[in-house]
DNA sequence: GCGATTGTACGACCGTCGTCGTAGTTTGAC
DNA sequence: GTCAAACTACGACGACGGTCGTACAATCGC
């Protein structure tokens, strides 16, 4: 009985998501590798938190998506043991339009720079 | 004989500033009200940092104005008393291509919705 | 020189953040 | 029921960040 059968997990509705939330849970490296990760998947595509390669630990990798969950970067649900990831793509371009692309794409130059 | 005229400040030259540092700098809402405050000024246009009314103590406004400067997002230079601001347009739009515009305009609608 | 203006340096405080490890829960497969 | 897989919860730790106050420095105007 302490399952809910789909254990529901809090996100943001698309109104609520703030601007200051995104752009801090987007200035860490590692989770703009899964930003990049997920972005690099079809549109609605998902993926388990498994399938990202964080160098880090499974706790910390936990964390990194919670703080993308909360600020309303991706969704997250549940499915069997995994849990899949994906971009709020609409939400975000509805909320704050041409801000994920145009991170996403100096995120690919700084990188490509950087190479 | 301890100054040096014109006092010197560091910036990151322009292929040295950071996405992650630029996102951060970003993700405060006093460091954004600057930005927004430099972004409503012409094109080159300074502004001294006691023209932004920041609601907390010089200190404070001190270290804010530094780490815009330490990601790029600004630049300052000493003039009298007085120390001049201003957005690192160019540079910023040399290396990531649209990301103030969208920035502030996202700040925007997201003040014009909770207005 | 003196005083006012503008900003800095330094130290303190405390909360947040990124990280980890260990122990635990949920689910699917057998 | 048992086991393995995937993820979570919790507590710890050290580093960083935003805030302040006080004391100081540089410049300008008188």
């Amino acid at each position: 009985m302490p399952t809910a059968s789909p254990r529901a997990l809090d996100h943001p509705a698309r109104t609520e998501i703030r601007l200051e939330a995104v752009l801090h849970a987007l200035s860490d490296p590692m989770r703009l590798q899964v930003v990049r990760f997920l972005a690099g998947m079809g549109e609605g595509e998902e993926a388990a938190c498994s399938a990202i390669d964080l160098a880090v630990s499974k706790s910390t990798t936990t964390h990194h998506f919670r703080v993308l969950r909360e600020a309303g970067v991706i969704s997250q649900v549940y499915r069997g043991t995994a849990k899949l990831n994906a971009l709020r793509r609409r939400d975000l371009e509805a909320q704050f339009p041409g801000l994920l692309a145009t991170v996403l794409n100096a995120d690919a130059s700084q990188r490509q720079r950087l190479r």
